[in-house]
DNA sequence: CTAGGGTGTTACCGGTCTGTAACTTCCAGA
DNA sequence: TCTGGAAGTTACAGACCGGTAACACCCTAG
């Protein structure tokens, strides 16, 4: 039966969700490969069979939760195919859900600040996965119709960008509590410089 | 002659600098204690006879920095004396030049995203100083004739934390480029709706 | 049943971290 | 010149870090 409904998570992808939401929870420098292996219901040992390094989890888990955000714009286009626009109304909402829901910010961003050295292994990662985010809703932008989308997605980017750390620098109740009035402001007024 | 000219640094300042500057470069956790006394030229019992302890530094340093900042505030009164729409539009010349000069974005932001435990001592300090910076936005909009003055400085606010973190995790080719057109629309945006 | 690979266990290495103790040296002010 | 406090020196404690070696185990595919 070839394994049947039990599915035994290996411990690869036990280590990998651990280290991901520790990680995410406590930043790199502060949670310890011990740690995370006895969070994981496994050891060490285990976890370098599988991951090189440290570095190398780093790595991979910024890999997993990039593939995980990917996940959500194809989550929108199913919700509202074909309509653009709606799309990056639901890109708005679904980030200002996360701004409630959890303070801790973007991993990959967080990651980038711990690891200050510019020749980091994980920073090309990092580079290269933020990259493909901000490619994502400059083209949704495009296709909305918005003009000067290019520019529109980047003010997004650094608006969501700046929530994030603000919510964690001064709380719910600073800045970032203002996230969706300034989004949809800015949308609204790109909107209308296209229309006229 | 109670000192003359040469008027020699005291340890204490010596270590507060070159910790505020090598916290800023590697990171609070990036950097151990022995680094920054053997880097100020003296060593640990000076240090510790003149700081509580690691995380006591840490709040002095934020504290000093918070200070330098401030003064330039100050600056941009004495150059435009009265003329609080060019004070305005100099913080935003001022944030652009501080983005093109360094690229470790701000100390108080990223240390909040360090030092991830929400009980840190230092996180009061944090949310205290970025408070304040911002009460001195939201005052320069508002005297500047802005409408919606918290808005616009929140928009400011987020827009600048943003673009010193993707700065950080993209690089200098990436959306933090605009900040300035961004930034500048928006005051322009937020004076049209003033004045209508 | 058996062989073998994935896994668990224990112990260890060398290094670094914050923080302290005990002592010496230096230097400015009276 | 004397003295007291600030500063430097050395050594150490105790904990934690990333990473490895050697070995026992278990479970599944053949």
């Amino acid at each position: 039966m070839e394994d049947g409904t039990v599915e035994r998570i290996r411990p690869r992808d036990r280590i990998l969700e651990t280290a991901r939401d520790m990680f995410h929870k406590h930043g790199i420098k502060g949670v310890g490969v011990d740690a995370i292996t006895e969070a994981a219901g496994t050891n060490k040992m285990t976890l370098y069979r599988h991951f090189e390094s440290k570095d190398d989890l780093v790595i991979e888990c910024l890999r997993a939760t990039a593939c995980k955000a990917g996940a959500m714009w194809d989550a929108f286009e199913a919700e509202y195919p074909g309509d653009k626009l709606a799309q990056l109304h639901a890109w708005v909402r679904k980030a200002a859900d996360m701004l409630n829901a959890d303070s801790r910010g973007c991993d990959m961003a967080n990651a980038a600040i711990e690891l200050s050295e510019t020749d980091h292994p994980a920073r090309r990662v990092i580079k290269e996965l933020k990259e493909a985010q901000r490619d994502r809703l400059v083209n949704l932008c495009r296709e909305a119709g918005v003009g000067q989308a290019e520019l529109l997605a980047d003010t997004l980017s650094l608006l969501l960008e700046g929530a994030r750390v603000s919510l964690q620098s001064v709380g719910a109740e600073g800045p970032s509590a203002q996230f969706v009035r300034m989004a949809e402001g800015l949308i609204t007024s790109f909107r209308g410089a296209a229309a006229r």
